[in-house]
Formats: structure tokens, C-alpha cells, sequence
RNA sequence: GGGGACGUGGUGCAGUUGGUUAGCAUGCCGGUCUGUCACACCGGUGGCCGCGAGUUCGAGUCUCGUCGUCCCCGCCA
């Protein structure tokens, strides 16, 4: 075989006439007859190869060259003509073949390799070698893999270590299923894969290692989503003798050197600091994109009286009217449209949407007029104050929703994001930071008719208000945990975690965690807590959505070298897949039905 | 579990109120061509319209079911 002396992406003018060897794909066949051109492709770059006619043998062997097929090649490299140079269509060199042999022929792909065009999704997945192979998936991967390098080099710099966590271990109640593993040494017995490696780190803060990071892959059984997969990569940390201000820095240091590191960029720190509480008032979401406005307005005080009597009702049941102004959209919406939103709304929860527009007054030229869905039951003042508190202009566009709190910010939130959407209100490039601090510790299920941890069971909650309320309002209980969030994504939180065995009984009983459950599911971890805890934090951050947003991609998938299907299949494997019976009789397991 | 979109040569798409021969681009195969770079030009190949029922004289088109992919809700501490 010959070995190659460069990768293409290497071949440079300054390798003028020498005698070079390359490896790589046939990327695309030019054959003018007399000269056949060969675009030779590594992951390093591509190169030219120009076969001439001088030798029979040679160039009648390189017609039959195609796509993707596998070659070496070797040959001088010459400077092109200064006419055959074509702007961003390659280098100013091309290697004149002397040898070359094919090392693998190929079939003709299912789908373009050397240009970008879209392919059924499907087909990529079936063929994901050769999905991988293209561009936009060379880069992501390679993005990846510099992301995971700038984590590894500031926590290496800041005295962490990486230690690796089962990925065998111990199914938990609290938080999403499970994926289980049959045991064949303990026959009905199982172990499940990780959620996340969170017990354990907290044991090694138990253990000493103060400074933990690990780059872990994490499992849950749930459904699928653009920016969800079964399986998936999360930046895991954890500190000792810290509070919650160390982790935030060091989170964003990690940031700050995934940024520089990547893509150049020198991102400013300390980021935003916004309360829970404050992110739903303003944007409806706690994850809230801050690269546009559209922030809400509450007029509940001016519509308290409204003749409107689903407001009115709504307001004296203790609820709310908020709204936002979208300026200058007035013109672009029609009747049509409108309705488009009020559904976006009502499946979000809404009773309703109010949507106004604003116009000149004919009659004084200057002041502005509603024209609004619930004219007749607006009176003059009313009008007037909303016009003040939303600070409206000409063709402004306004939409309001009416209820109970909670609802109308989450409905809200959700129309905010599709305007944005619709309106174009979303800056690229431009990347928004920043923390959502004070959350609720637990919220009620109606459907289980408990408490649940609003993050997860081991963070440390208020512990004044957690005396005050654990016996009448939990809800009141507020966490010491914190999301960052970046451009509406929330790529990661933590949390101060519990180190004291009481408090953490005193969670788990809230949690409807009986003392025997305690004992059998967490009791590694409350005896952990009898020999002496160091107070410990930690965090952790989504990888596969972090490089998402660096690489500029939508879908997590796009950057996961082989993920599944929204329905967790495997497209290239066909995982999941029947086992032998003899596999099920060996660990103690039959099929209820047979479900193939 | 629920809602929505899609499924037509290898690939990406079009296909009108149901109407006789299912188009276009590209790929692929063959030919011409000595500076192309998604080479160009000429010719050709290639389709059980996802699958199964039904309505109809007649279905790519309408109805029902089913399978698959994607998006959303539920779910994801």
C-alpha cells in the first residue's frame, strides 16, 4: 500500500514540487476527456489530482475511478495555473499523479456525500457512515471533540479529577424511569443504568476527592425530543467546602474556556443572575432566551373593574392580566393569524387570548387608537392606561391573557417564543448567559398526590423555610440550585447539596419516602452522612446541547455520532432486538406475551 | 398515552375537481471533450406512488386501518 506522507488538508503551496502520497475518498470525478481531475477528501481537507493522458495505463485506470472510492495516490505537487485557479473552489496547488492504486472500490451512496442537500433522516441514520462522512457532520464531531478538550483543560488546570462511576448500579425512586439490566448472578434482580452519576459523586465529596469532574454518559427512559436522547453526555462536577457562588464561577470558567478555546470568542462573565420567580413573570419560562425582548407587562390593577367579565372574574378569583407588546406588527396580522395564536395559547392552558392593535386617531391625528377583540367592554381609561403601561405606538400589536397566574406566564411564554419566531426577533451568532437562581424545592403532583422535588431529592433546601413550611406549605420551601441558560436552552444545572443525615430524612419524608424505603433505596447514602461530610456542591451541564448550540444545529442528534430514533431505535443496528430465549432462561426472565 | 406533518425512480421534489403514457432536477450507465472544480454537451437506464383493505367504470389523488420518520403535548427530579 502506499502510505501516505500528508493528509490532504495539508497540501499547501509550500509543498511546491514535492513528491507527496495521499489516502483518502474519491470526493468527485471531473473527466474532460483528455485530463480527468480527481478531488481527493480526508477529514483533514481536500486536494486536486490531475491525472494527464502521457500515460495510457495510468489514465485509463483512474477513469474508472468513482465516488468514494478508496485511493492513494502519489504524484508531484505543482502550483496551478493562475487561470485555473478558481476563488474558494480549492488551493492555489494540485497533485500531478504519477501512481496511485484504489485500495477499496465503493458503491454508488444512497445520498450525496460531497455536497450538503437534505436527506431523509431515515436514510442518513440507516447509513450513518456515510452520514458522518459529509461535512456538517465532520465538523460537528470535530466541534465536540475541541468542546470536551477546552472541559478537560480548565478542570485539569483547577486541580479536579476525572473518576469514572458505575454505569451498573442501583434503580432510585424520584425522577425519570429507568433503563434496567437483568442480573444472571442475582435472578430477578436488576441493576439500572445512571440517570446521572449523582450519588456518587456526592459519595466521593464523602471520600475527599474535593475536586471531581467526569465527562459521563447518562441514561433515561423517557420520551424522545429534539433535544432529548435516551442516552447522553453530561459535563458532571462537584466541589467540596464551596457554596453556590464557587460552583456558578466555576461553571462559568468552563464556558468562558470552551468559547475561547472553540470558537474564539471571549464570552462576559459573571453572567446575569435572574430569580425563578422573576424569569416566569418577565418571560414565562425558566428557561428564558434573553437574545430578544417581548417581556411581559402585568395590567391587572387597570382591568380590575373590567365590563370584560372573563377578566373581571378571572382578576377577583385572584388572578392575573398580563400581556406583551410586539412593536410595528400590527399590519403583519391577519384575523387569520391571530387565531393561529389564540390556539398556540389555549393549548398552553389559556382561556383565552385579548389581542389589540393600535392605529392614529383620524380625528386628532395624534393620539392612538385600540382596535382590539374586546372593544365594547373597553372603557376609555382603561384603554388609555394600557396604552401608557405597554408604552404603545402606532401599529404596535398587543396580546394579553387573563387567569390564574401560573398559566397566564407559561401561556405567554409560549407565544413569546413563536412571535419571536415569526417576527425574526432572534439574532445569530449571539450567544445569552445567564442564571435562573431560587427555584421552588418542591412542587405538588396532582397526579401522584405528593410532593416532588422540583430538581432532585439531595439539594439542599432553605432550612429556615424549610422549619417553617415542611408541615403546612412546601411549595413555600424555596432550593439552593441554579440552571444556566443559554439563548432558551437550559444546558445545565446544580445545586448545594444536603449534607446532613437529618435534613435529609426530613426531605425524603416530605418526599412520601417512609423511613423503610429510606433505608433500602438511600441507605448507603444517609450512612455516608454519619462519618463526616465536607458541605458540597456541584452541577452538571448537557454536552450534546452545548455543542448543539456552538455548531449552530437544532437537534441534539446532529452532533451525536450515532443516535436513535424519536422512537429509540437504532436505525444502522436495528437495537433494540429479540434475544435468544437461552439469553432470557439465563437470567431468570420470559416474556409475558409474546410481543413480536 | 394524545395531537400534527410527511412517505412518489438511488436522492431531492412536482403531480389541479379521481381520468387513461406518473413529470422535473440530480445521480447512475454509455458517448464526445486537454484546465475542470456540483465540468459541459449528447444519448440511455431507472417507479407495486410505504403496506393492506374499502369507495368507484377508474385511485398517486378519496375513506379506514397499519408501519415508519420527524415535530409538539404529557413525560423528562
Amino acid at each position: 500500500m502506499l502510505k501516505r506522507t500528508h493528509t490532504c488538508g495539508e497540501i499547501t503551496a509550500d509543498l511546491d514540487h514535492q513528491i507527496v502520497t495521499i489516502n483518502g475518498w474519491v470526493d468527485r470525478v471531473r473527466n474532460l476527456g483528455g485530463v480527468l481531475f480527481v478531488t481527493v477528501r480526508d477529514r483533514y481537507g481536500k486536494i486536486q489530482v490531475l491525472f494527464r493522458p502521457d500515460d495510457d495505463a495510468l489514465f485509463s485506470c483512474a477513469a474508472s475511478l468513482r465516488g468514494e472510492d478508496v485511493v492513494a495516490v502519489c504524484g508531484r505537487v505543482t502550483r496551478r495555473p493562475d487561470t485555473a485557479i478558481k476563488e474558494d473552489t480549492g488551493g492555489a496547488v494540485e497533485i500531478i499523479a504519477e501512481k496511485f492504486e484504489v485500495l477499496s472500490k465503493a458503491l454508488t451512496p444512497p445520498f450525496y456525500i460531497h455536497i450538503e442537500s437534505d436527506v431523509n433522516e431515515e436514510l442518513r441514520l440507516t447509513y450513518r457512515y456515510l452520514d458522518l462522512r459529509r461535512q456538517r457532520m465532520q465538523k460537528n464531531i470535530q466541534l465536540r471533540h475541541q468542546v470536551v478538550q477546552a472541559v478537560r483543560a480548565y478542570f485539569n488546570e483547577h486541580s479536579f479529577l476525572e473518576i469514572e462511576t458505575p454505569i451498573l448500579t442501583k434503580s432510585t425512586p424520584e425522577g425519570a424511569r429507568d433503563f434496567l439490566v437483568p442480573s444472571r448472578l442475582k435472578p430477578g434482580k436488576f441493576y439500572a443504568l445512571p440517570q446521572s452519576p449523582q450519588l456518587f459523586k456526592q459519595l466521593l465529596m464523602v471520600s475527599g476527592f474535593d475536586r471531581y469532574y467526569q465527562i459521563a454518559r447518562c441514561f433515561r427512559d423517557e420520551d424522545f425530543r429534539a433535544d432529548r436522547q435516551p442516552e447522553f453526555t453530561q459535563i458532571d462536577y462537584e466541589m467540596s467546602f464551596v457554596e453556590q457562588q464557587d460552583i456558578m464561577r466555576v461553571t462559568e470558567g468552563i464556558l468562558k474556556t470552551v468559547f475561547k478555546n472553540v470558537l474564539g470568542i471571549t464570552i462576559p462573565t459573571p453572567f446575569t443572575v435572574m430569580e425563578y420567580e422573576a424569569a416566569m413573570d418577565l418571560y414565562g419560562t425558566d428557561k428564558p432566551d434573553l437574545r430578544y425582548g417581548l417581556t411581559f407587562t402585568d395590567v391587572t390593577d387597570i382591568c380590575k373593574d373590567s365590563a370584560f367579565e372573563p377578566v373581571r372574574n378571572a382578576i377577583q378569583n385572584g388572578g392575573v392580566l398580563k400581556g406583551f407588546r410586539v412593536p410595528g406588527a400590527a399590519p403583519r396580522y391577519s384575523r387569520k393569524m391571530i387565531e393561529e395564536m389564540e390556539t398556540l395559547v389555549k393549548k398552553a392552558g389559556a382561556k383565552g387570548l385579548l389581542h389589540a392593535k393600535t392605529a392614529k386617531n383620524p380625528e386628532t391625528g395624534s393620539a392612538l387608537l385600540l382596535k382590539t377583540n374586546f372593544d365594547k367592554h373597553l372603557s376609555p381609561s382603561e384603554a388609555e392606561n394600557l396604552i401608557k403601561a405597554f408604552a404603545l405606538e402606532e401599529n404596535d400589536l398587543l396580546f394579553m391573557v387573563s387567569g390564574e397566574k401560573k398559566t397566564v406566564n407559561v401561556a405567554l411564554g409560549v407565544l413569546r417564543s413563536e412571535i419571536a419566531k415569526r417576527e425574526s426577533l432572534i439574532p445569530k451568532d449571539q450567544f445569552c448567559f445567564l442564571w435562573v437562581v431560587n427555584f421552588p424545592m418542591f412542587s405538588y403532583s396532582e397526579e401522584e398526590q405528593r410532593y416532588v422535588a422540583e430538581h432532585h431529592p439531595f439539594t439542599m433546601p432553605d432550612l429556615t423555610e424549610l422549619e417553617t413550611h415542611k408541615n403546612s406549605d412546601a411549595t413555600k420551601i424555596h432550593a439552593h440550585a441554579y440552571d444556566v441558560v443559554l439563548n432558551g436552552w437550559e444546558i445545565g444545572g446544580g445545586s448545594v447539596r444536603i449534607h446532613s443525615r437529618e435534613v435529609q430524612k426530613t426531605v425524603f419524608s416530605l418526599l412520601g419516602i417512609d423511613e423503610s424505603s429510606q433505608k433500602s433505596k438511600f441507605g448507603f447514602l444517609l450512612d455516608a452522612f454519619q462519618y463526616g461530610v465536607p458541605p458540597h456542591a456541584g452541577c452538571a451541564m448537557g454536552l450534546d446541547r452545548l455543542v448543539a448550540i456552538i455548531a449552530g444545529e437544532e437537534y441534539i442528534r446532529d452532533v451525536i455520532p450515532f443516535p436513535k430514533t424519536t422512537s429509540g431505535i437504532c436505525q444502522m443496528t436495528a437495537a433494540p432486538s429479540d434475544v435468544e430465549n437461552e439469553q432470557l432462561e439465563k437470567l431468570s426472565l420470559k416474556l409475558i406475551k409474546d410481543a413480536r
